[in-house]
DNA sequence: TCGGGGGTAGACTGGCCAGTCTAAATCCGG
DNA sequence: CCGGATTTAGACTGGCCAGTCTACCCCCGA
């Protein structure tokens, strides 16, 4: 029989690649079967390179998740425009069909993978808090912002930032997509004058 | 053999009790064993009064959703002590234990109760911001709030309510519980300075 | 030339599960 | 007292799936 055993390359790569896509797409209760007829690879093959489904699991996770985090910096400059750049950066990521989905999957699995999900939560938007939450530090400290709870602050204007959007589509909402630039400046402006410095009393 | 079979009354909702609990706490992937086993009825008798395991889920989580859903009217009065009420309410029923489990069993069966799921989203959240959205209109008519989106207005305030808080529930991640009546007061406060009537010049 | 590492196809095991079926038991109305 | 409706326990079917195993193949280095 024509056993066409091609170059041994990136099969690995190959089933991670494979793995992501369906993982994202029909969670984790994408077979096996589907995952290496995907990947174009023998059933074997992928017990060569995984001790079995749910270190695979594991690793493409982490994989996707390292995509979608990579780091979002606040720049330093005027107020209004490095958190309105941010603000764009952060919704593309967020509300993109493979965050959302990404999000989705980690959600359905929190009982099987407690541990894995709560340590990628925190890299997630744990550091996205964290840093912006530094970001708004300084601005309170140079008197650019009101003197509030810096961390609180992170968390409302991500809040806002996403809205019900990314929510709505956890659920398979679809949304009439309108103008995005308009939306993120509301929502600036408004945490500007949500966070304006108090005036003082005359 | 002595097979007791005890007065066949609420068989049915002890079934759809029993679902329940289980789908909140599994997902769909609680079996149709468990959910007998739980109710303590026999696999004929579930049969009997449902046509398979898929139309239980639909109409267990609709009740459950109903539960949760139930109307949250804002009442009129001191804005900030109408938004506070709302507020403290809202965030009760989004966050318990039991809401926050809904939403996850839903987010992970969107593929394949697609329509179900767009129709209790529009129920939930939407008929939430559907309501507050009128409450602010009110308000901006009157002068108590700056003229502007109302729709937009609602969804940035149940955002803010919510906060990260939601989000790290559905992954299992544990908050150290802080004070809610002060964070609450926070965001509230937050809100009406953001959509405060501006200040007409001069 | 030969042997082994990695590959392929496909059969196979064992387990779980949804849904059906049987046979016997209980209750209730007529 | 009888008969139908509902219940029970449990066997059974058919399907899916994760993971193992067999048998064969191909390339490359010793």
């Amino acid at each position: 029989m024509n056993h066409p055993a091609p170059p041994p390359p990136g099969n690995r790569e190959r089933l991670l690649l494979a793995a992501r896509e369906l993982f994202l797409e029909q969670g984790y209760d994408a077979s096996v079967d589907a995952i290496i007829s995907r990947a174009g690879v023998a059933r074997q093959t992928f017990y060569n390179h995984f001790q079995n489904k749910e270190s695979l699991f594991v690793e493409a996770v982490r994989c996707c998740v390292a995509d979608v985090i990579a780091p979002l910096h606040v720049n330093p400059g005027k107020m209004r425009d490095s958190l309105l750049a941010f603000a764009i950066g952060y919704r593309k990521r967020a509300l993109s069909a493979e965050g959302v989905a990404i999000y989705r999957t980690l959600i359905s699995q929190v009982q099987r993978f407690p541990d894995l999900i709560r340590e990628l939560s925190g890299q997630g938007d744990g550091q996205m808090i964290g840093s912006l939450a530094i970001f708004l530090r300084q601005a309170m400290n140079d008197g650019q912002l009101r003197e509030a709870d810096d961390v609180l602050a992170a968390e409302l204007l991500l809040a806002m930032l996403l809205g019900q959007e990314r929510n709505q589509r956890l659920l398979g909402v679809e949304r009439p997509e309108l103008d995005e630039l308009t939306l993120v400046g509301q929502v600036i402006d408004g945490f500007l004058r949500m966070y304006a410095p108090a005036r003082r009393a005359s």
